[in-house]
DNA sequence: GTTTATTGATGCGTGGATTGCATCATGCGG
DNA sequence: CCGCATGATGCAATCCACGCATCAATAAAC
């Protein structure tokens, strides 16, 4: 066992405690009786009271040594599962991947890429976290997640960032609204409607991303009401008063008392990236975006 | 923590794990920045994989250092403890003395010397064990007790032995017995009477012991009954089945039912020795024989 | 943008520590 | 009384861990 370099003179009193013998212990040791001789004394003068009793016939351990020995017996063994346990993490063999997601990502690409993840690796350890685009960077810097699936685009020169889907955006409406009628709906038809948008605690960067993609069309929104609840917010426009806006992931998810239909404008998309920090070349994280960006598109 | 030498390069991860910085792990260590950076260098090289990721700016544990620090944190405290532990033992602070006993040293002498031990050394254990003086011999050699109260004398150039008592024996007798009339006890009265003796398993050295000391004066010993239970021997003697012989120390503990007579002569007395290994230099036996020896002779 | 300070890593020379070999003193078994 | 085993020790060679000085990289200060 070569990981245990550091715990000679402990490792070497064990062995002299088990054998009561020092040419044998030194043997076992692959050392010279005489330098294994002086360890022990070496190590009887650091703690300062003598551990075993020699005569040149007889070792015997002193009432000191066998509780030394009994304290430390496991001490060794336990060290060796740690650096075992240390070994299976850093080849990848178990492991903890903590993930960060927002609401985009937790109806379909974080489930599948999270269960694809735990059925090819059964040992690795999957730690899920609902945080927004924003709370995902600060806990990404803390290191308080190795992996986030954020709002993209995203760049940082420390970080790595994969596009997982780029997808249209949806106009999303009460059932029987006049906007169902259109064959195209552009995002100038978005400008006359109520619309029922979550508030910017809640929907934090993708309210900012509207704002800009509609005003880069000259378009001003009419905001009708304000939600913090997403159940709440389809509730609302499925009860007419107005519409709102998600990307087409969510749309499969949306229930059977509204309709969505896609704005067909090449800025009008929602991106999801997955972003992990440059410097985490743990395999486990290495091995989930492996797999999370391997799932094929929908 | 002097102690601790040879477990430097696990308790600098440590440090360093927690710090997060060398320069003030090395401080806290008391050496170099540089000499820390190269043990944990050693230390990863040596695991085979990396603890810390750092760059100029930044120390951070790597999953396997994180999984590392988490199963060894302790394990230099358990290791501080263990050497406490000890160290207190090789003081004579704590610890455990194991004291064998024989019969005759059952009632007084073992129980006054244990009660005073106790009250003057409380952090020290004592552990009592009841075997025979040819039993204690093999205990003694085989390290099982540490001290023994056996029928003396007893010499040996291994063991220390002390005489703490030399007492006459008495003739035990049923109430009423004609021997009570006799102003003095000799060895040759006793050459009429029946005896109820121990059988030799039960007895061993004592019963030896009598027959060499009648067979001296040319006694013979007429054995009407062997008994191998004390309170039995003595119930057999109220009976009036005859008489026993038994050394002063156990005659208060005769009850009420039997007389007793000291025999006068000179050879006719028991000697208890305590006896221990010269190798067995721990202070706690030192303290046991010490209080032993300086109980007051009855 | 330039400077300054701080980070961890590294080249190097030194001194203490550790090793193996040979040998010693001691005690057991024949 | 003589081997044979034990653990301890003298000694020289070697190793290796240390501190000093310095480097490259980078963040902070101006």
């Amino acid at each position: 066992m070569a990981g245990r370099t550091g715990l000679e003179m402990l490792d070497s009193f064990l062995v002299v405690a088990e054998e009561l013998n020092f040419r044998r212990s030194a043997e076992r040791l692959g050392l010279d009786q005489s330098a294994l001789s002086r360890r022990i004394q070496k190590l009887e003068a650091l703690l300062g009271f003598r551990l075993l009793e020699r005569t040149t016939r007889e070792v015997a351990l002193t009432q000191a040594g066998r509780v030394f020995y009994q304290e430390n017996a496991h001490l060794l063994t336990r060290y060796d599962a740690s650096v075992a346990a240390a070994r299976r993490v850093a080849e990848g063999k178990s492991g903890l991947v903590r993930i960060g997601y927002m609401a985009f990502a937790a109806t379909e690409l974080m489930p599948m890429a999270v269960a694809r993840f735990r059925q090819s690796h059964p040992h690795i350890e999957t730690e899920l976290r609902y945080i927004r685009t924003q709370g995902q960077k600060i806990a990404l810097a803390n290191d308080e997640i190795d992996a986030g699936y954020m709002i993209g685009p995203f760049e940082h020169s420390e970080y790595h960032a994969v596009t997982l889907t780029d997808e249209p955006l949806y106009a999303v409406t009460p059932r029987a609204h006049p906007l169902l009628h259109r064959t195209a709906i552009t995002p100038a038809d978005i400008a006359g409607q109520d619309l029922i948008l979550g508030d910017l605690r809640e929907w934090g960067e993708y309210r900012w991303r509207l704002n800009d993609m509609f005003s880069a069309e000259g378009v001003a929104l009419k905001v009708r009401v304000e939600a913090s609840n997403t159940l709440a917010l389809i509730g609302l426009v499925a009860a007419g008063l107005g519409i709102t806006i998600y990307p087409e992931s969510l749309i499969g998810a949306l229930g059977r008392n509204v309709e969505a239909r896609p704005i067909h404008h090449p800025a009008f998309r929602s991106r999801t990236v997955l972003v992990w920090k440059r410097t985490n070349r743990s395999p486990q994280v290495r091995a989930f975006v492996d797999t999370a960006r391997s799932l094929p598109p929908r």
